[in-house]
DNA sequence: GATAGTTGGTTCCTTTATGGAACTTGTCAA
DNA sequence: TTGACAAGTTCCATAAAGGAACCAACTATC
């Protein structure tokens, strides 16, 4: 499979890889979500060569994570702000945010803490069941065909 | 920044990124979630080439996220299997597979659909707030250092 | 009015990673 | 003794990323 041809395969997955599955897209949403906007603020803090940076934001806004914003004119300039399709893609950022801070954290421990503005509380990301609330890990759910399965594969059996 | 330096950054985001980063980790991860086990059969399902297979798989065991299990000796063969670490990347897998589900499919809709089994009903992931329990979005998240932060980069505004 | 600085890129060339196919190793079965 | 199977490894061609220099449209300074 191609790089390229990931957003046909039908796998949700695959189709979320094929926008944010690079070295960097993640790296430059990240540092979104803590507020840069600008070229040269991404290119300080990320140690990204130039194109690549141009590239991956180029890609991101085409994909509709992020929008370009102008905030001068003459000269004109844009910054990169996140769309609300973008703003969803925290959970996945909290998500890998959290595994990093169980299992790959130093001795000095999480380099973040996240507040919770509602409760003012620390706080962690803990994933729920939709319809009943209740946390959920792997071992919970049974995964099926879907309306968009096409038999390009099958499902070896239900974990 | 080079991509073996990704896992001494005082961010989890990127010690995770480090681990299931790149192109081909994630698929691997998601096939081991559906129960593949074996070498032909990651490489059947995938199309991924077999040194770059190897390769990933090596990364993946030597991170604990995947560890090798005797299935038959004489001629000596092991299936990869999740750790409980690997394990704890559900709610990664889940959340991107989520926002794929929202934001990536086509007309046909989901491809697969997740059933609950405390519940027996079709799930999406909600992420909650581990102290208060309410569903929480980038919004109303503040960041601030935490005890393994050093001054390594600034947080540019608490978002 | 020439020179330098700022922001947001692009171009060119080198190094690294990935794709594709063939080869290897240990074993069993025909 | 030939073939098949699972799980790799090796070799070479192509694609992607790193690094440095250059460009363009202004503004500010000497």
């Amino acid at each position: 499979m191609r790089w390229e041809e990931l957003d046909q395969q039908p796998c949700s997955l695959a189709r979320t890889l094929a926008v944010i599955g690079d070295r960097w897209s993640l790296l430059i949403l990240r540092d979104c979500f803590l507020g840069i906007r600008r070229f040269d603020q991404f290119e300080d803090r990320l140690g990204i060569t130039r194109h690549i940076l141009a590239d991956r934001l180029k890609k991101l806004v085409e994909h509709d994570v992020l929008r370009k914003v102008p905030y001068q004119e003459r000269p004109r300039r844009e910054e990169y702000r996140l769309t609300d399709k973008g703003l969803e893609l925290h959970p996945v950022l909290m998500a890998m945010v959290h595994w990093g801070d169980r299992h790959m954290a130093d001795e000095r421990g999480a380099p973040v803490r996240h507040i919770h503005k509602g409760c003012g509380q620390a706080m962690t990301p803990v994933t729920v069941c939709s319809e009943c609330g209740e946390p959920v890990n792997a071992r919970d759910i049974r995964v099926e065909a879907g309306p968009g399965w096409e038999s390009a594969g099958v499902l070896p059996h239900s974990s």
